[in-house]
DNA sequence: ACGTGAATTGAGACAAGGTATCTTTATCTC
DNA sequence: GAGATAAAGATACCTTGTCTCAATTCACGT
């Protein structure tokens, strides 16, 4: 059950699940495309005003679980979604600007892997995010927010 | 600047950041020294119901910024926080019971260390949560809820 | 093309988790 | 113990979502 994504086959995407394909979903989606990085659900409120607030929130929900999108959260914790462009990845997440990267590795999920067995039971899902200074943000010397505290384990 | 982890040390070391000793915050941190595994914010607000709610946050956020508890989220989002007992650490989550261990593994910050190199710029830190099924609900064949999609990328 | 039933929408109330404000109270320091 | 000041409590507010329910819209069969 492979879903495929990006192109407008997202609605197909949608409709081979057995959605509707709705004018409001198809407006979302389109929205959403257009974005070359993450965004909140606001965001898209924002865009389209036409469209009911709780639309917007299902839409996405519905997205999450078809894996088009996904949900990350900066380093304090505000919630961002990101159209998903691999299958399977991670996000990096500038602590400064907010622009929002994809990354996979292999090592790391081998790893986790491992832990999963020593821990016992059975492997289910990970998140990983990996929080940055991205490489603009350190040229131009933008100061890291103070509020930032490393202690995120 | 290290940081004395366990023990009523706990309340010590929030002294030796300059926080003043005071009787709610005491309350906090013995009853959540307590507890062997997450707890809400809204645990501690019932089970101190004489201190005020902003007070329990307030507290909460302190711990946080001293490195003395961490907040992860469970699967479906749902914040937890979670007394550390180790310098760095990441966290297994059971998506049936909720429980949450402990991991550390230098395989997976040294993978990250590079990755972070790779995309340019520097590293302020990472979130890793690993989500399983834990050794007692696998054994006791605990089903894992319908609402858990593994599209966690 | 058109009716029909089911899926979806919009509006707005509600909920969880958390923050801001402002007055009162408790702590440290001397 | 007194005074300056940090912290607490009460409560309003904010953000991010979810729920309900009547009104629409879509997909499908004809």
């Amino acid at each position: 059950m492979t879903i495929e994504i990006r192109g407008s086959n997202i609605l197909a995407a949608l409709e081979n699940q057995g959605y509707r394909s709705t004018l409001p979903r198809r407006e979302i989606v389109e929205n959403l495309e257009k974005r070359n990085d993450g965004f909140t659900a606001e965001d898209l409120v924002r865009d389209l005003p036409h469209i009911g607030r709780a639309t917007v929130f299902r839409t996405i929900k519905l997205l999450l679980e078809a894996g088009i999108i996904c949900k990350l959260s900066l380093i304090n914790g505000e919630p961002r979604y990101s159209l998903a462009h691999a299958e399977h990845h991670h996000h990096t997440v500038c602590v400064t600007c907010g622009t929002i990267g994809e990354f996979h590795a292999g090592t790391v999920e081998r790893v986790l892997r491992l832990i999963g067995n020593e821990v016992g039971g059975s492997i289910i899902g990970h998140r990983i995010e990996l929080y940055i200074s991205c490489a603009k943000c350190a040229r131009e010397n933008r100061p890291i927010p103070s509020s930032v505290h490393t202690h995120t384990p």
